[in-house]
DNA sequence: GCTAAAAACAACGATCTGTTGCTTTAATGA
DNA sequence: TCATTAAAGCAACAGATCGTTGTTTTTAGC
């Protein structure tokens, strides 16, 4: 697949081209953030883009390439871990950071792509491309960890899933906000958990 | 609201139109579980539900009131927490539950609906009430807990959260399986924290 | 079996879909 | 600066879907 999604390079792609595709690709974010991709309309994305829908269609024939284009193109947005030398710190930063990036459109999108990749192959291979490289940093966090002796060392694969799970969950619910007091709480149990529940003092 | 979502109830509500509402809501669970609500089209439902599309119409004229109707009809396959008198079993057993139950198209509706609840009222009450009768079970499960020294006093609002949304969290993205044994790590991590971080040994 | 509630049938104008032929704009390179 | 031409805009289309309405047929309830 070379080019953007599988087509042949544009030849002209500066300029109104390139104005052009990143406004379709913003609007496509909105508007799989708000109805999902099978509710996604290709006369309400170029309306919203500014542009006229022949634009939209003759670039992006499939859907499904220009649903996917639109997430890479946003893949920056997706938070991900830093490393302050304090492992507690850093993963209730990378928390808070989570909750809040979860209002953001590009976010959402990935969500509701996340929903729909049950159903498509490309979808998913998107979706998927797009957690990894968050998770990757993730591991790597975790595994400077363990080298500095903040950590016991073990399977911790599931520590990923057990600090961002909650927060999804609590998010997403919508019950009530979330706070940073809630991402401390998390990461205070999960990693006084996994020190408890090493084999033996490490 | 009397009847069935704010209509005068059916005078006539037996055999063939029983037939036809179960139907129709059957196929709406269905096809709100692979396209979302905005993608949901009339057409097909009638089609899947062997029914004409005016019965849809005229039975629902208000796509919302559809959706949320189908969803509560189909409450009961949302699982509950259960109690041996073993915390750590019932939650283990919780959390496989809520994995397999995630492949259930009325339970991949309500995931649907959680996502556009954030633009709807009305869904945003139903899929609250649907999910607040499953809390409230952990609730009163957690606070036996406490009751019979399993677990120390103290603030457990968060619990539930933490058990259930790293479930969610793997097997939405579908990397891989979610096994029994990652069930019990989680529950074990969990637990051993919150006794880990508890004032004192209680 | 009668009655009438409710489902099916049929047909509608309006909107959206996806495509095509043509015109206009403007990015590119000389 | 300006000629070339890629790419966007415009207009119109057949077909599908939407949401509604009038009518006919089925059948639940008495």
């Amino acid at each position: 697949m070379a080019g953007t999604a599988g087509r042949a390079p544009a030849r002209r792609p500066g300029g109104r081209t390139a104005r052009v595709r990143a406004q379709v690709l913003a609007a496509t974010v909105e508007l799989v953030a708000r109805d999902g991709i099978a509710g996604l309309r290709y006369e309400e994305v170029a309306e919203r883009a500014g542009v006229n829908k022949t634009s939209v269609y003759r670039n992006w024939p499939d859907r499904e390439e220009l649903v996917v284009e639109a997430l890479l193109r946003y893949i920056d947005d997706l938070v991900s871990i830093g490393d302050t030398g304090d492992l507690r710190r850093d993963l209730v930063d990378f928390l808070v950071a989570i909750a809040d990036s979860l209002a953001k459109p590009t976010v959402r999108a990935v969500e509701q792509a996340t929903q729909a990749a049950r159903d498509s192959p490309v979808v998913r291979r998107a979706v998927a491309r797009v957690f990894e490289e968050r998770g990757a940093a993730v591991r790597r966090r975790v595994a400077l960890a363990v080298e500095r002796g903040e950590l016991p060392p073990g399977d911790h694969s599931l520590l990923g899933a057990m600090v961002t799970g909650p927060v999804h969950f609590v998010v997403n619910r919508g019950l009530r906000p979330f706070s940073r007091a809630d991402a401390e709480r998390i990461v205070d149990v999960v990693l006084a958990g996994i020190r408890a529940t090493a084999p033996q003092r490490w």
